[in-house]
DNA sequence: TTATTGTTTTACTAAATAACGAAATAGTGA
DNA sequence: TCACTATTTCGTTATTTAGTAAAACAATAA
């Protein structure tokens, strides 16, 4: 069965969103951003690493439509503008910890 | 601030499932096996590229404890263990067709 | 205007990972 | 054994990632 060529471009569009979110410090960054907004000097006191580095994988979120920024005077505050993912992730949280959980069980067994 | 060890860990637990979900093909395969499980064979005749692509794309999936396998004779059947995957996929799918409006109608003005 | 702060961008290196097709290798059942 | 379905391995090519350093940029203060 052939797909249609939309329906392949709407799966593009989604799997970089995906693609965005796969990543354990842009995760982070998305679960930092959970409940307020923040600037980008906090981000990187919070996740430590170089702020070179947390702007690029800032951009990559903002390009993937998950997150917005805004000026305020000197500093640059950046918030999540999708709320699902937050959803998603714990989701995925809980199934991770039952994963761990059914893992530590079998090594102990 | 420095980030717990076991925190770091379950982020990158999680990434591994944004990660799986993060490229086209194997968000396809989530998509079809949305009410279903599907063999193998349907799934390569469904998404058109090869067996052994779409075999290690859905090892991608299995190892991330989004799918599940069962042999059913010759062949192997999969199915979708992570519903949520669904719900959050349409989310995006919403998000991503808003901004492809957005962009049209910038395109047209 | 110049200096300072906060951020982004560009450039470069090096290592790791991912993608795909083709061929070899399982498993299962007749 | 043969046919069928699926997985694994191999080799090539491409992409991703971390990290650092330097330059560019934007807004404010002196």
């Amino acid at each position: 069965m052939i797909k249609l060529s939309s329906e392949n471009e709407k799966l593009k569009f989604k799997a970089e969103v995906f693609k965005a979110m796969g990543h354990p410090l842009r995760l982070g960054i998305i679960e930092f951003l959970r409940d307020e907004e923040k600037c980008v000097c906090e981000i990187v006191d919070f996740m430590g690493t170089g702020m070179s580095n947390i702007s690029k994988h800032l951009s990559v979120l903002k390009k993937a439509g998950i997150l917005e920024d805004r000026r305020d005077g000197l500093k640059m505050m950046y918030r999540l503008i999708m709320p699902c993912a937050i959803e998603f992730s714990s989701c995925v949280e809980q199934i991770v910890l039952k994963r761990l959980d059914k893992h530590r069980s079998i090594m102990v067994a």
